[in-house]
DNA sequence: TCTCCATATGAATACCTATTCATATATAAG
DNA sequence: CTTATATATGAATAGGTATTCATATGGAGA
């Protein structure tokens, strides 16, 4: 069991990126996105396809989480393929889906 | 340097139950509550006071924040003292900070 | 070049929510 | 019981943003 790190103080643009990052995987369509290219790198298409949602929604998604480095893209012939950035925003949602379930099982 | 878990499929509920957990640390008002509870319990006064922000909004994070397990409370005489739930909590802020930080290196 | 395909982008809108203000509740003290 | 203090809550609103639709861009192949 991990300790938690003494943190010192943020300024007010560490706070803002901080929040920012949460925001972006806040939205449960952008979040079901990233899940969906933790495994492997997806083109847009197949995402779309594999979500059910419209090309067009995804990219307008895929912009905002490529400006925030969250995931990262590569020109594969005519496609382009998008995955999770890094490790770090794995864990990141790994510890969530820790926490989500040990809430879980406190509530029984 | 820790390895991603290879994540099994989540239900529709989970995912929204982890896209909720998240947008809530997306708002920097209430991420700076949460921070502030980081280190040790505070009552809703001196949160309010420390942040520069209303009672009231305070009080109406807190609930949401309460609602979602992020912090917990406790009576202490007439004050309500907040903390961070869990150390879940701590260290997936933790995580975000670290990435964070590595986006930023990565940019100079 | 022209066409096809995959992706990106812009504008419009409908929904959501953060914030404020006013007021209610609850606890401690006298 | 009354007053004072700390916190919670309800309603209203202004600003943000997720989604859709239509269209643009850009690379690949003939």
């Amino acid at each position: 069991m991990e300790m938690p790190v003494k943190t010192a103080p943020l300024t007010e643009n560490q706070t803002a990126n901080l929040a920012d990052m949460f925001r972006l995987l806040g939205d449960p369509t952008r979040l079901r996105i990233v899940l969906a290219t933790l495994d492997a790198p997806l083109p847009v298409g197949s995402i779309a396809a594999k979500l059910g949602l419209s090309q067009s929604l995804v990219s307008h998604h895929l912009r905002l989480l490529r400006g925030a480095r969250i995931v990262r893209h590569e020109r594969k012939g005519r496609e382009i393929h998008y995955q999770v950035h890094d490790h770090h925003v794995a864990c990141v949602i790994d510890d969530m889906i820790a926490h989500v379930s040990e809430v879980r099982e406190a509530e029984l």
